[in-house]
DNA sequence: TTGCTATATATAAATCTATTCATATAGTAC
DNA sequence: GTACTATATGAATAGATTTATATATAGCAA
């Protein structure tokens, strides 16, 4: 357990690390929303959307708000999106690169 | 095996997430290394290296030539930078973040 | 109070990941 | 050919992650 910076980028790059967690980012670029509105958007049992929501959390990339019943997440800082399409270029271009190689 | 965007997306940065892997590509970033310069740099058995390197090669992220007995890794692409450092400027806001409100 | 809804958590099973030790492969030198 | 070096891989193990099912908690309404 050497605790070096290494092993707290890893923890979060970890936390992005999951097809799940990335959709919910992505929704949640477009705001805040419920957890009774993120649900069906994931082909998953709301106990699950529940546990990727909490690591999102733990990890302080997300941040929620209860109202009554119901409990609102939102991105916990906009220069997520920074990181994710930083992500979302580099597979395009290896994506394109390997296109190429096939050809 | 839903194999779509965010899956893709989530195995290159399930390739960047650890503490090993992220040491290697630091170290790349000053240019190819031989594999013998680069395990002596972890505390680490050389087979173990040699795995995370492999993680590293097949998501793309890295490439190898072979000169003699020895192998040479470096960087597939320089954006891998934008990445890292989105992801470390990202941990330190978090971080600050973390700092104050324990004050 | 009871009943209902939204979200979270306990537990267990299945799957995936990281690690070590031992061994294999490939290249060089003799 | 043998001996040596650098790197990769197989097999076993330990540990972590993901998932489903069931249950718990919290808030609202009547």
């Amino acid at each position: 357990m050497a605790e070096n910076r290494y092993h707290y980028q890893a923890e979060m790059l970890k936390a992005l690390a999951h097809p799940t967690r990335l959709q919910i980012l992505e929704l949640l670029k477009g705001g805040e929303l419920c957890v009774c509105k993120i649900v069906p958007e994931l082909q998953m049992e709301q106990s699950n959307v529940s546990r990727h929501l909490n690591i999102l959390k733990k990890e302080g990339l997300v941040s929620s708000r209860k109202e009554g019943l119901k409990v609102f997440y939102r991105l916990a800082d906009l220069r997520i999106h920074d990181l994710l399409e930083a992500s979302s270029e580099l597979l395009k271009i290896f994506w394109e690169r390997r296109q190429k190689t096939l050809v």
